[in-house]
DNA sequence: GTGAAAGCGCTAACAG
DNA sequence: CTGTTAGCGCTTTCAC
């Protein structure tokens, strides 16, 4: 347990000039810094962050407030965001709120304001009134990433033309009984990715002339979630579609299993494209749309840094460059 | 950012004694502690647990040391983990140490002398000695899921047990071309979990007199590592197995999505059956050992809890109870 | 360029 | 039961 006093006695220095050593602040000459920093090698030493925090009030942490850890793309955002922080000297403090637990709210009345993050990262959280008002009021920079919101800067995807151009490429080749699968009933088109999403499909149909065709059926972004749908949808022979637009590559997946358990062919003849990139889409022909997840959180990071390293007024919303790659797998309608 | 002191004022005491009745040490009259508790509500103070740390040397806060978070098992185990933590009053810091990665040598080098945190739990981790001392040096207590160190106290499951019962369930269906998946190819049998498995897949077979007609192929534990593996035993007609002893569920679903792209059915015509009691196990008609990971994580933030709560000695193993329930979708083999 | 002193916000003896 | 007095380990004016 070394603090800097020892390494200070060791150098035959002050505290004072220890510190400014080893933090590069103020005028040092080469000579000392150069001793200061072999005694502190020699012992180990190792800053107590607590005690600097308190005296310069940023703590080289930051928050990541995140609704699922065992979705596909959030655990991937969340390994990006995480290489990006320790690229950057941060540690990463984990706050799990999964929508509808009683822990979700402590964590926002309890856990965030005891404050011990720089800032805060959001990924894909579509926060209640009263908990953006929170989240706003902790007076630390918040960036969001898959959602925006008045005075939070955040990486956004463009959902709508990515959904799009999802379910563009089924009619392009030639489809028109044509499903979306994913979000909730009645969603508001603009508040949520899945809305979003839905809207997108909703765009491209009519814009083909096919909003008449248009049939959604909703289901949790999840690959049981799909996979319900999908039985669901699949099972119904009477209105069955000849292809897929899911909300998500994990949406897609379950579909994909759900119409192969009933004996349908997927993609001869059915033919499904989802959203994502999902590292798994090769081993079920998935077509999709990609998005890399892992980038998206090491650009958040690169967006928070920014916050933190001044630039407060930067309130601006930022779009995610979205890599329009679709994996040729789907196949025609059988005419 | 008012801070106790404003509290205190407020309240019309001291310091100390707004302290005493905030943190429930030392006495205070109920009168006061009320008057306090109320002033605190109202200026909306949160304590700083920074500067409480400082002089308690407690952080309430835990290091997590996980090597993945987007594998199931990982993800799942987080989430218990996270939870019970939550319940206990502490944050989460999350250590995603991936085997290989450079930064995983930066955190065990960098990030944990930090000491952030209270204590540590590592899950899954399988630390080179180096990694295992600096884990031990830190001087905090340190407890592990699944995996056995000394002097760390550690939740594990009985892996060899489990794999056995796993791979005993296909012998008794009548199987005897039975092929396990997972693991390394020259894994020690003892040091970690796919060791640990494919040792009870050797038991099992070698106890049921098919000690000849044991085969393993190694593959990554994931989704896409039991594909390949699959794609691999399955395509070999000649050797082809009648069932498949996989060392985890997500290798047994690949193995499954495997099989049935090569119009193998499953379980008709080839039975597979995995561990850990994976949520899609029901989609895939897999059948499986169920673990619960999550409970898994509650239990380990359990011993934590107890280490810091002074049993400083505990340094003894604890078998996590594992709940052996094998769903019966598996299928004898065809004679 | 370097050192002395003054806290950051809180808790923990120790008297009263 | 409550107030006073010291610091926890570090950074930061401000003289020198």
């Amino acid at each position: 347990m070394s603090g800097i006093s020892d390494v200070a006695r060791m150098a035959g220095v002050s505290k004072s000039t220890a510190s400014r050593a080893l933090t590069g602040g103020g005028y040092v000459s080469e000579a000392t810094r150069q001793r200061v920093l072999e005694a502190a090698r020699h012992i180990g030493y190792v800053a107590s962050t607590n005690a600097a925090s308190l005296v310069t009030g940023r703590t080289k942490n930051v928050g990541v407030i995140i609704p699922f850890v065992n979705r596909w793309y959030f655990g991937e955002v969340l390994e990006g965001v995480e290489d990006a922080l320790l690229a950057c000297d941060y540690d990463l403090t984990l706050y799990n709120v999964r929508p509808g637990t009683p822990s979700r709210s402590r964590i926002f009345e309890h856990f965030l304001a005891r404050k011990r993050f720089d800032g805060v990262i959001t990924i894909g959280l579509d926060p209640s009134p009263d908990e953006l008002d929170r989240l706003l009021s902790l007076d630390r920079p918040v960036v969001s990433l898959g959602a925006q919101y008045d005075g939070v800067s955040s990486v956004a995807i463009d959902d709508v033309a990515v959904s799009r151009l999802a379910t563009e490429h089924l009619i392009g080749l030639g489809h028109t009984r044509i499903v979306h699968i994913g979000g909730e009933r009645s969603a508001d088109l603009t508040g949520t990715v899945h809305g979003r999403r839905l809207r997108g499909y909703l765009d491209a149909m009519t814009d083909a002339g096919l909003g008449a065709e248009t049939l959604h059926v909703p289901s949790e972004m999840t690959l049981p979630g799909g996979y319900a749908a999908g039985v669901q949808v699949v099972s119904n022979l009477r209105s069955r579609p000849t292809a897929i637009s899911a909300a998500s590559d994990e949406v897609a997946v379950g579909a994909i299993v759900a119409a192969r358990r009933t004996g349908v062919q997927v993609p001869a003849e059915l033919s499904i494209v989802g959203v994502d990139g999902h590292e798994y889409a090769e081993m079920f022909s998935l077509t999709t749309v990609e998005q890399s997840p892992r980038e998206q959180g090491v650009a958040v990071v690169e967006l928070l840094m920014d916050a933190l390293g001044g630039r407060q007024e930067s309130t601006t919303a930022l779009l995610h460059p979205t890599r329009l790659v679709v994996r040729s797998t789907t196949a025609r309608p059988r005419t």
